[in-house]
DNA sequence: TGTACATCAGTGAACGCGCGTTCACTGATGTAC
DNA sequence: TGTACATCAGTGAACGCGCGTTCACTGATGTAC
């Protein structure tokens, strides 16, 4: 057995195994996308019987969504780095054009460094399909649950305020900024862009995000 | 049986197994999406054992691709008739403009209408995963496979002859446009605005392309 | 026109697989006295 | 400080399920003579 290493439990009792269980479910997320989180194998990597995640887990569907939000949570974490990395220039309204592009460029950068953990980031899991999961892209403020969403609000409120996007434009464009973005990692991922050349993707992902928020910002 | 009616055939020999198998998968698509095309299911729809399929289909796969090809086909032929449905102006520049909006709706409204479709469509067939498949999004012109990628190609084009469009920022415009109205799709079909109010998405699709349109058009 | 026969398109039983989940259980832990 | 005992966190065997696929087969079709 593997499971006494480290954490100078006994050996019967592993100690922290529902941590243990997110972390080897999310590795196989990672290379395989939600379709790859099978309880089972969670199970088998940390060297222990299926029987013991329930005791962690309601079953598999919950194994997943906990997989589903720690993915949420690396995207925001990624993005929000990714805007940290943009100096200021001094002009408020410069700045919250860049730092919007910043967010856009993050997000493709995770899906595309991250393919099948970003995939499992927005799987359907049997909590989030029905009522009892949360309802919008912001159910909960407590929860890296779409977090990366609330960054993009943020910057487009920022848009508004600094007077570079017209406050008519405002609604409905969360959804269009998100969507391209969107849009470009899953066309590259399990698109038709599958094969789509890696060295070129960088360039035609920087020039669709300076199109969107174009699109927000262009006068008239 | 149920596998005399309509053809005449003897019930033994169906006639046309193959279609009505890609029939019945493609239902199973439309509700259920590229997970649910099983080919025992597909083969119990059309009253015929499973071996039968494997005399007109390599394997599951192979169906599954046949299915993808046909959604890819319904997609395309939607969008076709949204462009038609845009009345001429006179002026080509404008027209083009109008047209590609056409185009662009017509995606994201074939994808809402027929969800298990489109992400059928758009699924990872292993025909489609590894080398012997197509490799990009324009493959072979004799097919329906991603004929909708080169509407898009053709109404770019357009864009740029009619002087609507810089010709510097041609490269690279598809996969901007396409992106927005894929992510817009999959946003609304498996991903966080599932439970967007279903009222309020041809208000907010409306917008984004107009946004991603503004973007690519707008001087300067 | 009739018949022998190759070919074609089905059948039905069976296979192995890995999954999620449940069951009765047992070893380890920690707490009350 | 030592011990009885409840509780907790595991085990291992088994279940049913539906899948894709293969096997040896048989009934229907059509063609050559």
């Amino acid at each position: 057995m593997m499971r006494t290493e480290g954490t100078g439990k006994s050996g019967y009792h592993h100690g922290d195994l529902r941590n243990a269980l997110i972390e080897a479910a999310t590795d196989l997320a990672r290379d395989g996308g939600p379709e790859a989180v099978v309880l089972r194998a969670a199970a088998r990597r940390v060297g222990v019987s299926p029987t013991a995640a329930y005791r962690h887990f309601a079953g598999q569907g919950d194994l997943l969504h906990a997989v589903k939000e720690r993915g949420q949570r690396r995207l925001a974490e990624t993005m929000e780095r990714s805007v940290r990395a943009v100096e200021s220039t001094g002009d408020a309204g410069v700045d919250a054009v860049e730092r919007l592009k910043a967010l856009g460029l993050g997000y493709v950068r995770f899906a595309l460094a991250e393919p099948g953990l970003f995939r499992t980031a927005f799987c359907l899991t049997p909590l989030t399909r029905d009522g009892t999961g949360e309802a919008g892209p912001d159910p909960d403020p407590d929860t890296w649950m779409y977090a990366s969403y609330r960054l993009l609000v943020e910057a487009l409120d920022t848009l508004v305020t600094t007077g570079r996007m017209p406050a008519a434009r405002r609604p409905g464009a969360e959804v269009a900024a998100w969507g391209t973005v969107h849009g470009l990692a899953m066309l590259f991922l399990e698109g038709p862009l599958v094969r789509f050349p890696a060295d070129q993707r960088d360039t035609v992902v920087a020039q669709a995000v300076t199109t969107i928020v174009r699109g927000l910002t262009a006068p008239e």
